[in-house]
DNA sequence: GTGTGACAATTTTTT
DNA sequence: ATTGTCACAC
């Protein structure tokens, strides 16, 4: 990550304006940094700094907006003083934040405090029955439309109730009225109790104050109102609030995010300590250039400059290409011309590409080149069916009011608690305002079903409860008994029988071992059950899992943001693509803009840039035309390359050598 | 109640 | 092309 100038003891190697950062540990503190200005390693070092100076661990709070920014700081925080400081300090996202917050004080909001969290498929199975129940299946309402409805009502401050459209707030309603009942809270609640919980509640406002002394928060460009919200009843004076970020790079406007709040910082937090890194130390000129002219075109940014230390670097290459499969090869075969010359290694190449769904091409291709590499965040780890079961298990076992997991579970495997038995169930528990779970054990509606049935139910009740406590004491071998549980269950011989190729049965089966293996790590770590699903529910990715595996990143440019590689390759830069037809649609191609510059500043030495003239789509071939923000770009740092031409080349210099072969053939 | 195959839709980006 | 949904046969 962003390397500054030399390295060493806490304040060797810092330049001017981040050992301001650094010394500036009191009130409020704005850090504009551009990218690969050094951002985290100042981050690092000014937390580093506040421990030196006598801050206790455990009275700071970082928050980051991943969870793999978060384990990477209190590395390397760790790497700088004392290794149990830094696990002391509190380092997480915003939700997880809320989900501590909330474990200590949803009670006084008249919630559980042991609520699950409906995350992923779970939330949305939810709302598409809902849609069903409430006949909006006919109508072309889709579970997204109402997620997305109620996420941006949650998370601008309004209530559900208020949502315009009639369809949408009914199941809204419908769906927040289920999650209740079924003490469970999405996403956005963590955000939305947790900040009502400290405003409301001078109880939890001085607990959580008293808590946290010192807060940092990075990517700040990136919160929205509602965090901001919570941040202001999180921090009182002396408002010790530290936060970092870069209005160029702000990419989630669509989750919410307010540019106002970094631009506008002083405003929540008045006279803050403002600082500007504005050097360079990640790309070559060559790389910077061409991001500088582009992020020029950006209206209403904070105006800055963005210097380069690293003087020259290669061009950058813009590559045309006949189709998107051309493009992937093409990809291939440039890492591996790259590498064979020289001795460099496949962790040191990234793909980035607009959206998930291009990511299949490259990596079908790269599956048949044998170029290995990895996947960041493209299906989540934790939604893949089978690992969603597997945790729902685990969730009922900590608490089988948990109701979402448990009607996950009910017939997974098929144990003959079909749809009829939990339609039944459903309905008992609305009319009589129970938890699945207490019906499930009831005379009353059990009595209803037929013996069948009732015995099916029974037998699954006591299949939890034999578990239930055999895990309570199974301490880190929980490993052991989540094997013995899907054994009972035969869930891996159900899972393999649904599997189409051999290649999918392995990766299922793949997975469903990885849930044991991180539950074993998280318990080791000394992680609750609990706890392990909190992580499982808010994190897209096994921290283990990812630092393993080796090879070319494979990633969104959403998600490359905050990495960086010594060669990067934008792929896809095609009008539709990026921008995305429907940021155009929507009035946000600027924002996509950003998202090009947060690409092209990933790279540290070599950046290729490539569009297709075709692409499939759905199966179809559809027309594309280049990008119009290649347009934006000047010619002084850019090659410009065509595939067929090269290709034709290359068939020429092929030639040449045959004809050589050949007559050395003839010679011998 | 369960498993299969035909059929239809497909939503950027993520905690 | 891929994925999920639905109707039908067991």
């Amino acid at each position: 990550m962003g390397r500054g100038p030399g390295k060493g003891s806490l304040r060797a190697g810092l330049n001017e304006a981040q050992a301001e950062a650094v010394q500036s540990t009191e009130g409020p503190v704005l850090i504009l940094a551009g990218a690969g200005t050094g951002k985290t390693r100042t981050v690092i070092f000014r937390i580093a700094n506040l421990l030196e100076k006598g801050a206790e661990p455990r009275n700071i709070l970082a928050v980051t907006f991943t969870n793999k920014a978060a384990c990477e700081m209190r590395e390397r925080v760790g790497g700088m003083v004392r290794r149990e400081a830094a696990e002391e300090m509190t380092v997480s996202t915003f939700h997880s934040l809320c989900v501590r917050i909330l474990r200590v004080h949803a009670g006084l909001l008249g919630y559980n405090t042991n609520f699950s969290i409906a995350a992923g498929s779970d939330r949305d199975g939810l709302i598409k029955q809902l849609i069903v129940r409430h006949g909006g299946a006919k109508q072309k309402i889709q579970a997204w439309d109402v997620a997305s409805a109620v996420s941006r009502q949650k998370n601008s401050g309004m209530p559900v109730g208020e949502i315009p459209d009639d369809l949408i707030r009914t199941v809204a309603m419908s769906y927040q009225r289920e999650l209740r009942a079924r003490n469970a809270l999405d996403f956005d609640d963590l955000l939305v109790l947790a900040e009502q919980a400290l405003r409301e509640f001078k109880e939890a406002r001085d607990y959580w104050r008293e808590r946290y002394h010192y807060v940092t928060v990075d990517e700040f460009q990136d919160t929205n109102g509602l965090q901001m919200d919570l941040l202001m009843q999180l921090v009182g004076p002396p408002h010790n609030l530290c936060v970092v970020g870069d209005d160029d790079q702000s990419i989630y406007g669509w989750r919410g995010a307010q540019v106002s709040n970094i631009l506008q910082f002083g405003h929540f937090f008045p006279d803050p300590k403002v600082v500007r890194l504005e050097n360079n130390y990640r790309s070559t000129e060559a790389i910077l250039s061409v991001a500088n002219e582009l992020i020029r075109n950006s209206p209403s940014r904070h105006e800055k400059t963005l210097r380069a230390t690293i003087r020259g670097g290669e061009k950058v290459a813009l590559m045309a290409l006949p189709g998107d499969e051309e493009e992937a090869f093409w990809v291939a075969g440039e890492i591996r011309r790259a590498l064979a010359g020289k001795n460099g290694r496949w962790e040191d190449f990234a793909v980035l590409f607009r959206t998930n769904t291009h990511i299949r091409k490259v990596e079908q291709i790269f599956r048949q080149e044998e170029i290995p590499y990895r996947l960041v965040g493209a299906q989540s780890f934790f939604d893949r069916r089978e690992v969603r079961d597997v945790l729902a298990y685990l969730q009922v076992l900590a608490n089988p009011r948990a109701d979402v997991a448990l009607l996950r579970i009910l017939n997974t495997p098929p144990r003959g608690i079909g749809a009829n038995t939990a339609m039944l169930l459903l309905e008992h528990c609305r009319e009589h305002g129970v938890q699945s779970w207490a019906a499930m054990k009831d005379e009353s509606f059990t009595g209803q079903l037929s013996a069948r049935g009732a015995g099916a139910v029974r037998s699954f009740v006591e299949l939890i409860e034999g578990f239930s406590s055999r895990f309570r004491g199974a301490g880190d071998r929980v490993g052991e008994a989540l094997h013995e549980l899907l054994q009972e269950i035969d869930y891996l011989s159900w899972l393999m029988r649904s599997c189409r190729t051999e290649e999918e049965r392995e990766q299922r089966r793949e997975a469903v071992g990885e849930v044991g293996v991180a539950l074993t790590d998280a318990m080791k770590r000394g992680r609750s059950l609990q706890e392990f699903l909190d992580e499982a529910a808010l994190d897209a990715e096994p921290e283990e899992e990812l630092e393993q595996k080796s090879g070319v990143t494979l990633i969104t440019l959403h998600a490359s943001k905050g990495l960086e590689f010594p060669v990067v390759f934008l792929v896809g830069l095609e009008e539709g693509v990026l921008p995305h037809w429907r940021s155009t649609e929507e009035g946000t191609r600027d924002e996509e803009r950003r998202l090009l510059y947060v690409g092209i500043t990933r790279a540290q030495k070599q950046l290729f840039l490539s569009y297709c003239a075709l692409r499939r789509k759905y199966g179809e071939l559809v027309r594309c035309d280049p990008s119009s923000f290649l347009e934006e770009l000047g010619e002084e740092w850019i090659v410009e390359r065509d595939y067929v031409e090269e290709m034709n080349a290359l068939a020429d210099d092929d030639d040449v050598n045959d004809f050589f072969g050949n007559m050395r053939a003839l010679l011998d």
